[in-house]
DNA sequence: TTGTTATGATGACGACCATAATCTAAAATG
DNA sequence: CATTTTAGATTATGGTCGTCATCATAACAA
């Protein structure tokens, strides 16, 4: 059963975009090969046409959505990220969400690979919110950046803790709220 | 091979804590009943004469890790609780660091008992920062609780992140330097 | 001391895991 | 059109998973 090579291109596509949804709703150990193909509608045999491995996937996979997620920021105001990023629609759609709040715990425990991946992924994450200060001197760039990193340490943070609480609690929502509230209250971001 | 009352309630202890040791290291889904049950000393089988589930262990293990880290920083002083907290000595030894942030998201994909439990963890937590300043009116202990709740995100934030990059990576060091300064320069925590 | 109770060892259950060899049919190549 | 190549299905590997029934044994209550 050949297919064109546009074909191929397109599962494999499909592949990556799947895994990097599942991955993200149940972790990288709550999700095996075989589902994963199944889910993107193929036997989990070809996998390893694609891919030299699971973690190979995973690193592909997160890549992918850093990559996305990056250029989609770029061209968004920062207290409306934010708002968004800060929101119960994004806690709740962790599927559809920020990578490195659903995974970048499961990311410690991974090979050395996917932390790579991870790394570039943040530091991605802060030369595009460092593009709106370009005119800043030496030292208040490295003033921007710590802030910068101490703003993505807060809004995950913030995530991760509202996820890790019941759905009905008001905990949840709570932290959510003054996080938001307490990151558009300052200048930096 | 019946043993004491007494042996009995310290088999139970140790299967408890192996288990929060070896969760916080590998997470929830990297560990098995077996393996558990093997590094306390038994095999497998007995396992179920403790506990329900899987689950039923999990959330014990964490009650038990909130309540014995609550105790612990309940005498010490903030500066030093977050200089300790945000150590690259804490970062690399998880198995006998902070559960919440070893697991907080790994406990937003396990079943409500869990996230049960993290909830009652973080008001804990916020519980043990609050006795500082009992003396405050209302309406100063409402900014007092979102400060320490966007602390708690600031610094969990910070662990995790720091943990999703490789063991030699400046950014690790830099995360967790840049939040440490951040968090300590500020007047309230 | 006798009878009851319950711990923990043994072993098995069916399901899932990551990985891989084999085979096929059809696309790519000549 | 003939040949080569290969995506993906099938099937198998050896292992692990959580859970549980069974049972010997030794701690308990009588």
């Amino acid at each position: 059963m050949k297919v064109t090579k546009a074909q191929v291109r397109e599962n494999r596509e499909r592949i990556v975009e799947t895994a990097s949804v599942l991955f993200r709703e149940r972790g990288y150990d709550g999700v095996g090969v075989a589902e994963l193909m199944a889910t993107a509608g193929f036997t989990h045999g070809g996998f390893y046409k694609h891919f030299g491995s699971k973690a190979d996937l995973m690193a592909e996979a997160a890549a992918c959505s850093f990559a996305k997620s990056a250029e989609q920021s770029a061209e968004v105001d920062v207290a409306d990220f934010v708002q968004h990023y800060l929101s119960r629609e994004h806690r709740d759609a962790p599927g559809s969400g920020c990578t490195m709040a659903a995974l970048c715990a499961d990311a410690g425990r991974q090979p050395e690979l996917i932390k790579q991946t991870f790394a570039v992924g943040i530091e991605n994450q802060l030369a595009t919110l460092a593009n709106k200060d370009k005119h800043l001197s030496e030292t208040e760039q490295r003033e921007s950046r710590a802030r910068r990193i101490a703003a993505i340490a807060q809004v995950v943070g913030a995530i991760v803790l509202s996820r890790a609480c019941p759905d009905d609690s008001g905990l949840a929502d709570e932290i959510l709220e003054v996080c938001r509230t307490k990151m558009l209250g300052q200048q930096d971001c």
